[in-house]
DNA sequence: CCAATTTAAGACCATTCGGTCTATATATCT
DNA sequence: AGATATATAGACCGAATGGTCTTAAATTGG
């Protein structure tokens, strides 16, 4: 049985940096301005990382993107985890969901954009570990819809003749399409009665 | 009164190429690659174009890209003109429309993607004459969408409850999403039933 | 102290970028 | 013929690109 850790430990200089805060400090950065339009410069700035440390963490711009990309789905699968919660009604887990996608299309928010939606459109069919990762949180965000919808429909919560498994799909694409829409930043009110509307025409 | 054209015929040598076929290749290659990935050297490969007839004609790499958005969305309006005819069923009409989303969302098309789309999620927000090209063409689907579903309305053949206003806003949301969606590629099957489950909660 | 390692700063690299310009051929007018 | 205009091909430009490398300071363990 062995009682030590089997990692080295490197006896120089510790990193004196935070990896996974300089992700997130990416991942900001690429959600701004795109995959193509951000330079080694926007990322250095925004890591304030040494163009060697950046390469050394990270290998390459490529590389560091899709770690920020990662980082982006983890959040919007945790985020609907919280809301679609085993021991929470569906119908308000369904509300919650919608909410935060009203927040994030409000205004400011709505406008600086969907870095998955943005990836999909800019690099999807051109970059093999861009597809797989679209591919699944797709699937990911449709299986959630499906189980939720399914707690609702056998709550009696569900309008006459709704399917979970093709109003989940029409809620993935009227999600993502929002995000599109929210480029041209539509008041608060307009997209909360819009998703309001939505619900009303599939929830009982 | 003038009996004479005012435009000065020039003398010199006329113009070889068709302008407007430039475009359309020009648009064709913005819709594959995105804005900031088409370098020069593919506009003139597309276009057979040298770089001199191309500056000459067009300006710099931005005006043709107006021009193209101008086309690609022009192709649009002009499409939904005719599938919302007024002489046409209202239901007829929406039924044409989302056909038109399946077609485009199938397999190579799919993939594809969309110009418009992707342009709002590279541009939109950074570039004024994109932001009013977008939001122009959002305000003039919901529009048509409106009127349509009003004379639905007027006709009876929408489901109890909906509202054209809001209706068209879902529609618009929901079909922009399918073009991110159909960055995957998904079977024809599959996005058929879903738009058929969505008109089928609106219309009676 | 010494070896090991990471750090920042920035020089440096080949390549590509969008864009201009020149040279030359071609085509149409008066 | 001569003037005018457009075409292509490609040289050329400065700036920016992603990426590598060197240097020297800093920080750890042995």
């Amino acid at each position: 049985m062995r009682s030590q850790s089997p990692v080295q430990i490197p006896r120089g200089r510790p990193r004196t940096f935070d990896t996974e805060a300089a992700v997130e400090r990416a991942m900001n950065v690429f959600w701004s301005r795109g995959y193509h339009a951000t330079a080694l410069p926007d990322l250095l700035r925004a890591t304030k990382l040494s163009r060697g440390s950046l390469y050394a963490a990270f290998g390459d711009k490529h590389s560091l993107f899709l770690r920020a990309l990662d980082r982006y789905i983890a959040d919007a699968i945790d985020r609907m985890d919280v809301e679609f919660a085993p021991e929470r009604e569906p119908v308000d887990g369904l509300r919650a969901y919608f909410a935060g996608y009203v927040e994030r299309n409000s205004g400011a928010n709505g406008r600086r954009g969907c870095l998955l939606v943005a990836t999909a459109m800019e690099l999807a069919g051109r970059d093999a570990e861009v597809d797989r990762r679209i591919g699944s949180f797709f699937r990911a965000m449709e299986a959630r819809l499906v189980d939720a919808l399914s707690r609702a429909k056998a709550a009696g919560r569900l309008a006459d003749g709704v399917e979970p498994a093709s109003a989940a799909r029409i809620i993935v694409c009227f999600v993502e399409g929002m995000r599109v829409v929210g480029k041209t930043a539509p008041a608060r009110m307009i997209s909360q009665a819009t998703v309001d509307a939505l619900l009303d025409r599939f929830i009982r």
